[in-house]
RNA sequence: GCGGGCGUGGUGGAACGGUAGACACAAGCGACUUAAAAUCGCUAGGGCUUUGCCCGUGCGGGUUCGACUCCCGCCGCCCGCACCA
């Protein structure tokens, strides 16, 4: 009977199904929850879907094996543009391209033989998640962990919505090409600001996390301490006696040259009202464009108001005020000071247009005339904990580090009152507002007499109506004609509802704790969150390094505080793994014009096409539509069966790094499973063979270490390796069978289908899903004797066998005996004899 | 600019400071076959004066009996953040 996955495959994962086996239940075994980051329900699955959950169905196989209680869920990230974007290409509407793109790919992942707990499934977009993820809106407004307030946003005039700064491409909307315009809007907030000290410092408490997700994470949030003091100015317009400055170096205060205001600070906006020449350099401003790029290459512009403040530690020192197109309004107070000495930027600028340069520190041991010297023509920017020499210093020691001349700066500053020791994060609040249909409403209602509203909870859920349509740009939800009227829930009359919907990011914030509990008619059930939470393993892409998980650190922790979730479940996800892509080579052939044309992987034989025109190969990247260096996992899994798709996942690369996707690799993965299949077939009389089951009880060991570090890879040629030892010995009957049940059980994680049908061949009892993780007998992973190799300083010359527990005097006197030994020594005894027990030897003569 | 990671055969990659290249792909040779495919077996880092020796983990130093691994200094590639005051 050849391997057949096609018929063997669907059989088994109905028998799985029939047994209940991966159905997630609540008993005295310990729990384990491995989740993997849900899909976007784009239309089809895609190579890095199977990566992803092939990588967590090990996890969940070999955890269950072990004896936990397994939670293993799938659902669909469903709400989000795409389907907004199809609705008004194709027509159609979002809810039907949703829910049959779910379809689609519900049947297109089942075949894999994942042991998820389907019974769990639910999507973003079903009235039930909408119902309790409103209800959990209520209750963090109640605990005030939601805000509503105006923001400067990303807005395209065409589509006629907010932007997300990645939609943002060159300046212009990432779909319609419009210009973005900045713009002003009031805007509903997640407070994650308030939670920046903590999410940071809890950073440290993550072991499970990647250290690089950690650093990511760390740099985002962006915590800087410094001094805010305040500039009082001369002439200025009335409400602007005083300039709030922060800086993350009062040390230089004394190298103060000029103050510089954002084009967007308050007191600019003021001046431009009455002077048009500060009206135009604001717009000067704004043409650079709001491009990473194009700041980045954006020349300094500055442009001097006339106006002073006087320096706080001098009343008779005047510094000007400039406005400066590199001061950001959103981050500190808008306003800065200038120290060309130690600072790159201010440098470029005060060289730019002629303002002093003052050093406030040089060298160890320099006088002031040698620092102002070594500022000229560049500033002097040491690491903060070197030790520098203060030559404008006014705290602390003249030579003392950056730190501790700071700290005393901030402690100088405190004691005369002139400012305050502050400590600021990059970390912005969560604007969640967009103006969207496709997303989850915002359950308040606008009142004429009682403002903004919550929705009254037993009036959830607040549904999106069906009946819109997608022929003009902006919100369908503005111009349906009965969907905003709504009754005030606090006064009872006529209000209009918000027709602004939720960021995708809140759907994903908290999915896997619904999980605990999919059908419950509370956000959570506390008893299955409690038991189930937190996510022991977590498993996803890099690219969600900081948004989602960000954003779910912060949810968990709002949910603990609305009594959602246990107090330990505020850090949601124990360990964190991120895998790599999945990459292709690129076919390339250029049309009459010189223009590209790609070309799909199963149309290129030996680097040509059909018809023998021959393709450039570019370089293996990341699968995308647009290069067409995909493969469809539907047709691999059609023509060579799941576990081939699985194991090939598994093969060669580590599971972080990417991997390239091969047909030459997936043919070698089917060949392997062929092979194996066919040890399992050729069984005869009982004949013994003891380093067969020597070899077997050292692949226990190494693939369940393995599983438990991710090297899946490592297991994966563990496995191999087991494999070719069967081949090679001439064990037969029950001992070659027992060898086979260890091979099954091994392979069961990755090759759950093949795994089920090389136990029954072996005499396995029931199912090899059922049985438990083999255990590996300590008394077989030795040998009786060892191979020592023996090296001559420190090269290797020759190996001796020896018993495994032989004394080392005996060793050494093998060694000394040795023929290679003798004829380097040429007579002379060896300066030293190193003999590591059951490792090696070294010989230095 | 700041932070982090990675450099090992033709390729993907192994290697508690202890035999560098496990395992696999591609390649070559052989067996089986009329032939091919499939399968099985063998070879395989480079070099040489081949019982054996020399050189080899990006480059240059260092620590050590012993370094892919640890330390210092370079070079290259990748990722994240970035006029952040």
């Amino acid at each position: 009977m050849p391997y057949d996955p096609s018929s063997s495959e669907a059989r088994w994962q109905k028998a799985w199904a029939e047994a209940g086996s991966f159905t997630a239940i609540r008993d005295e075994r310990p729990k384990y929850y491995v989740l993997e980051m849900f899909p976007y329900p784009s239309g089809r699955i895609h190579m890095g879907h199977v990566r992803n959950y092939t990588m967590g169905d090990v996890v969940a196989r070999f955890k269950r094996a072990q004896g936990f209680s397994v939670l293993h869920p799938m659902g669909w990230d469903a709400f989000g543009m795409p389907a907004e974007n199809a609705a008004m290409e194709q027509g159609g509407h979002p809810r039907d391209w949703t829910y049959a793109n779910i379809a689609t790919m519900r049947d297109q992942l089942k075949p894999l033989g994942l042991s998820i707990d389907w019974s769990r499934e639910f999507a973003t977009c079903d009235d039930d998640y909408v119902h309790q993820q409103q209800a959990m809106f209520l209750d963090m407004l109640d605990a005030g962990l939601i805000t509503r307030k105006s923001a400067q946003v990303n807005w395209d005039p065409v589509d006629m919505t907010v932007l997300a700064n990645e939609q943002v491409i060159d300046g212009k909307g990432w779909r319609s090409g419009a210009t973005v315009e900045r713009k002003e809007l009031t805007q509903w907030f997640f407070r994650i600001s308030d939670y920046s000290d903590e999410l940071l410092s809890a950073l440290d408490g993550l072991s499970g996390w990647p250290e690089k997700v950690r650093l990511m994470q760390a740099n985002w949030i962006g915590k800087s301490r410094g001094l805010q003091f305040r500039f009082a100015t001369v002439d200025a317009p009335e409400g602007f006696e005083a300039i709030e400055v922060y800086t993350t170096r009062p040390d230089t205060l004394m190298g103060a040259s000029f103050a510089a205001l954002s084009p967007d600070h308050p007191l600019v906006k003021k001046l431009a009202e009455t002077r048009p020449e500060v009206a135009a350099f604001i717009e000067e401003c704004k043409r650079i464009g709001t491009t990473e790029e194009a700041i980045e290459t954006a020349p300094k512009l500055g442009f001097d108001t006339g106006l002073t403040v006087t320096h706080p530690l001098d009343p008779n020192w005047q510094l000007p005020i400039w406005v400066a197109n590199f001061v950001l309004m959103d981050y500190g107070t808008g306003a800065i000071f200038g120290s060309p000495a130690h600072d790159e930027r201010d440098h470029e600028f005060a060289t730019k247009y002629g303002l002093p340069i003052r050093a406030t520190f040089g060298q160890p041991g320099m006088t002031l005339e040698q620092a102002d010297e070594l500022v000229a023509a560049a500033p002097f920017v040491p690491l903060k904990s070197e030790t520098v020499t203060y030559v404008r210093g006014f705290a602390g020691d003249a030579d003392q580090t950056g730190e501790a001349a700071v700290d005393a700066a901030i402690a100088h500053a405190e004691a005369q009152g002139y400012g305050e020791g502050v400590t600021k994060f990059r970390l912005r609040d969560w604007g969640i507002s967009r103006q969207r249909y496709w997303g989850c409403p915002i359950p308040v209602v606008h009142c004429d007499s009682c403002g903004t509203v919550p929705e009254a909870k037993e009036n959830l859920p607040v549904l999106l109506p069906q009946d819109v349509s997608f022929d003009v740009p902006g919100n369908p939800l503005d111009r349906h004609p009965t969907w905003r009227q709504a009754t005030c829930p606090k006064c009872g009359g006529a209000a209009r509802r918000e027709t602004d919907t939720m960021d995708t990011f809140v759907d994903s914030s908290w999915y896997y704790a619904r999980f605990t509990s999919p059908g419950a008619d509370t956000p959570t059930n506390r008893a299955d969150a409690d038991y189930w939470m937190n996510v022991d393993q977590y498993i996803g892409g890099i690219e969600h390094a900081i948004l989602h998980l960000l954003y779910s650190r912060f949810f968990a922790r709002a949910m603990v505080k609305t009594g959602h979730l246990p107090e330990a479940a505020k850090e949601p996800f124990d360990a964190l793994f991120t895998q790599g892509m999945v990459t292709h080579e690129i076919y390339m052939t250029r049309d009459a014009k010189g223009r590209p044309v790609y070309h799909l992987p199963e149309d290129v034989t030996d680097g040509r096409l059909a018809d023998g025109t021959e393709v450039e190969i570019i370089p293996s990247a990341k699968m995308s539509k647009s290069k067409k260096n995909v493969v469809d996992p539907v047709n691999i899994v059609d023509s060579f069966g799941a576990d081939t798709a699985r194991w090939f996942m598994l093969s060669d690369s580590p599971p972080e790094r990417d991997v390239e996707w091969t047909a030459a690799g997936a043919e070698a993965a089917y060949k392997f499973l062929t092979r194996v299949w066919r040890l399992a077939e050729e069984t005869g009389a009982d004949i013994d063979d003891p380093a067969l089951i020597r070899s077997a009880h050292r692949a226990i060991a190494d693939v369940t270490r393995s599983i438990e570090g991710f090297a899946f890879n490592k297991a994966v040629a563990k496995l191999y390796e087991l494999a070719n030892a069967i081949a090679k010995s001439k064990a037969d009957g029950a001992p070659r069978k027992a060898a086979l049940r260890i091979m099954a059980q091994l392979m069961a994680p990755m090759v759950p289908h093949m795994a089920e049908d090389l136990w029954s061949m072996a005499d396995g009892q029931g199912m090899v899903v059922d049985a438990p993780w083999p255990k590996a007998d300590p008394a077989l992973l030795e040998d009786d004797t060892v191979t020592l190799p023996i090296q001559i300083n420190g090269k290797r010359r020759a190996e001796i066998s020896v018993a495994k527990d032989m004394p080392k005097d005996q060793i050494e006197a093998l060694v000394m005996a040795d023929e290679t030994v003798i004829r380097f020594l040429e007579g002379a005894s060896p300066k030293k004899l190193i003999v590591v027990p059951g490792r090696i030897v070294n010989v230095v003569a």
